[in-house]
DNA sequence: TTGAAAGCGCTAACAC
DNA sequence: GTGTTAGCGCTTTCAA
């Protein structure tokens, strides 16, 4: 393993032949003697030479990569998205890079980022002017962010249009008091938004609020069991805590949904393999990732023309929970 | 290269300032004027100028960047350990590009990857040279591979000296009886190294075959149940399948660990999520991630000195199903 | 505080 | 087949 730096023009002297054969020979490309070729790749491993992927994409002009940023790899909704997006991305050739942003920035983020992608798409709670600085010039695609942003793309997700019809059809199906286990992620002092609009649509008898944990969400159902026994449907802030609630209901004996019905919002897979199955709010993953990859298609072709705003509707999926 | 083609130059001719001052503004560097600078950043908005981050890289000579090579992000266990990797290369400053195989090649994948990317770390089912020459000096870390790999580095996963202890305390703790539910994941006509592996310490009395989905998992309990009754302890595969096999369980009247005994490998969270919860011979990803991580410091150091092997063994967890 | 010159390492186009 | 010539777009001296 001789020393660093060995470029091109080290190979090309050790083999006794200019850069340009150097080049061919390893990228395979044509136009190239074999024998010629064999002696250049046996000097560049002789040299340990590698190729450097920035000067090369420097004079190749061509590339096209894009960055995801969610909060975290450990959530599963998050992990399900950053694969269709990764879907819809590796179709049109584009590579990906993930970024996380526990404990970060998101401009911080997003700034680094943006030395190694040419988009971005993502959750990114962060203002629309910061995220322009970090990234001046860049392609953003928002995810469930602020619609009203200047400077980037947002996929707005209709989720009060969702609940309207969750509801609805949990009455159809029974439901009569509702209660919800909120999770305050953003800090918001007074609760999430998804429990602003479930308070627009339905009356609520109580609230309980839950770390983003399978473990805390049993326990939150437990409290809230103690505290509003007559309540018969109990909305999760998502899955996860609706799993943890389903988890928690049979700690204390509880039938679901006989003594209790449980919902969740996001629609993961994971969902599934509860028992019962976690009825849910299912976001419409792929069309958020479909529609992330027609906006930067379009930047990335000039057709962009400023930003855009899509709006997906979540969808009630009734598993046997609720 | 998105968008348009705006260079420094355009940003300096419009600015009516050198290349030299438009780098100064852009990257928030001392000695410019702040009118100056306010000129330069306008020009460039005005432009719609995006500094090309190849040739800012290739003039700077510095970035650390490593690539994450997984099958699925579909797969818990492999975000479970992206998620590891990464946190240690955010620690470190390196930038992280994941890369999935699934439906593609994985020396295709390599050598994409490898254009973007100084170091390569994952799951890397193919030939030695075949990597090597993919990503012809690139620092690659693959995990529980082939060992006797002498162009890349190996962490391998002594998964054989896990699965002795977790055979004997199992059988401490009652076990008499085993078989195992299968997953033929890479084509290999008799059956996977892990069922391989098992032959050698344990009697199986059965071994049943699966897909890696928690449906087929909760399927192949049920045949394993019909075709051999008599087996108290199941070791699956993996957790996936493990979580599977307790739904199967479920479904078709048996109590876990009364009935029947049920043991997944991997040692994956979601496992703590069952009821019982899944005991389980788990895999050290932080382990694995420290260690990919040290290796790749050393190459980028100049430390290394030759591929070096590192083994991680395996260690039993015992929750309630088994 | 600013600019001019000199690369960074590679590849495309065109000669030979 | 192979070499020569020109950049790719940016940053880093170093001089002004």
């Amino acid at each position: 393993m001789p020393g660093k730096n060995v470029t091109i023009n080290d190979v090309a002297a050790a083999a006794g032949v200019s850069r340009q054969t150097v080049t061919r020979a390893m990228n395979e490309m044509a136009d190239i003697a074999p024998a010629t070729r064999k002696r250049v790749l046996n000097a560049a491993e002789q040299l340990g030479y590698r190729p450097s992927r920035f000067a090369s994409n420097l004079a190749r002009q061509k590339h096209r990569s894009i960055g995801i940023v969610v909060e975290s790899l450990r959530n599963p909704y998050y992990t399900d998205l950053a694969a269709d997006i990764m879907d819809v991305a590796t179709e049109r050739g584009w590579q990906t890079t993930i970024a996380t942003t526990t404990g970060q920035n998101v401009d911080e983020v997003v700034r680094e980022l943006a030395m190694h992608v040419d988009a971005i798409v993502g959750y990114l709670m962060a203002p629309d002017e910061l995220l322009q600085t970090a990234a001046p010039g860049l392609p953003i695609v928002r995810i469930d962010a602020d619609p009203s942003a200047r400077n980037t793309h947002v996929i707005e997700l209709d989720i009060a249009e969702g609940m309207r019809q969750l509801i609805a059809e949990a009455r159809e199906r029974g439901s009569r008091r509702f209660a919800m286990i909120d999770c305050v992620v953003l800090g918001a002092a007074q609760g999430s938004t998804r429990r602003g609009l479930l308070h627009e649509i339905v009356d609520l008898e109580h609230v309980e609020n839950s770390e983003l944990t399978i473990e805390d969400g049993a326990r939150a159902l437990i409290r809230l069991r103690e505290a509003a026994p007559a309540v018969d449907t109990v909305i999760a802030f998502n899955d996860l805590i609706g799993i943890g609630a389903i988890v928690g209901a049979h700690q204390i004996g509880l039938a679901v949904p006989g003594d209790i019905r449980i919902i969740g919002i996001d629609g993961l897979s994971l969902g599934e393999i509860m028992n019962p199955p976690l009825s849910t709010l299912a976001i419409d993953r792929p069309a958020i990732a479909r529609a992330a990859a027609e906006l930067i298609a379009a930047d990335f072709g000039g057709t962009g023309g400023g930003v855009r705003r899509v709006s997906i509707a979540p969808q009630p999926v009734w598993r046997n929970s609720a």
